[in-house]
DNA sequence: ACGCTTACTTGACTCATTCCAGAAAAGCGT
DNA sequence: ACGCTTTTCTGGAATGAGTCAAGTAAGCGT
């Protein structure tokens, strides 16, 4: 588990490579991503605030699309949720997404040249195949059998 | 192309074998998916009023969301987009969606076991695995080269 | 045809997110 | 350290998809 002080170097370098200024909100932002990832902007902001402070909701937002137009977020959509956001980047990985809580796994694309390349492209130009899993994670697979 | 008759007619054996009650709403809605696949509760709910005159946006809400639940449609939540819906259930199909226009195009699964069992499920239990590709389709492929 | 049950209407409302604009603050090259 | 430029703040307002609630209308089994 890195330091805080080590996650916000290594924040500060990210910003630095993407040719962006390093600002408090920035650092705070990413560093949040890294202690919880796929959290949503209302997470985000929490986080940020837990570590600076104020912090203006719109700042929140302005960073986290700024960063993820510099290629050092990503953003995820996942059905029946707000956005979320990962400081994954790079590799073209894929999510797992439980039913019962929500919770998001990111799972390696190990290759599966098969996923690119649909039978019919119908002509289409692809450059990216977004995989989503959904199931129920340990935790909720025994809650939900009871249930049943 | 079948006609609007034997399009509400299918529509409403669906109805029927589902148990659901049949009313001008949800044949309605039925008839407008066949037409035009994909489209969201807006487009849906234009095309419906367009052939039955008014219908309430929450009836239009009230049916998509009933028909979903029953198994009639499947609910698609596209990244930066809003929900979608088609008539095209039971089969695990997945989606290629244009970059440049937006329009969503069917692929059929073509059983690739791979993308059913992710390298490291870490314990979930999974029940469907979603791809979307996403690209150019043939008709926005000149147009972003020419801006390139 | 009757009446129970389900579906539809109306209108107010939530929520995430975006936009706006001017002022204040902070980063960074020199 | 200075000053230009970008970023953030305040804070208010708007947007658009979707939901809630209570009353009215309509389907359908008898």
């Amino acid at each position: 588990m890195p330091t805080d002080e080590e996650l916000r170097d290594d924040a500060t370098s990210r910003l630095r490579a993407a040719g962006l200024r390093v600002t408090a909100p920035r650092v705070g932002v990413l560093v949040a991503l890294e202690r919880e990832s796929h959290a949503d902007a209302d997470t985000v902001a929490r986080h940020v605030r837990g570590s600076l402070g104020a912090v203006s909701t719109q700042a929140v937002y302005d960073v986290l699309h700024a960063l993820t137009e510099a290629g050092l977020l990503r953003r995820i959509e996942p059905a029946g949720s707000t956005a979320r956001y990962e400081t994954r980047v790079g590799d073209n990985h894929h999510h797992m997404i439980c039913r019962g809580c929500g919770v998001i796994v990111d799972v390696d694309c190990s290759g599966l040249a098969p996923c690119l390349a649909p039978a019919h492209p119908h002509g289409f130009l692809l450059d990216e195949a977004e995989v989503t899993f959904w199931g129920l994670c340990p935790e909720c697979q025994p809650a939900n059998e009871e249930n049943a």
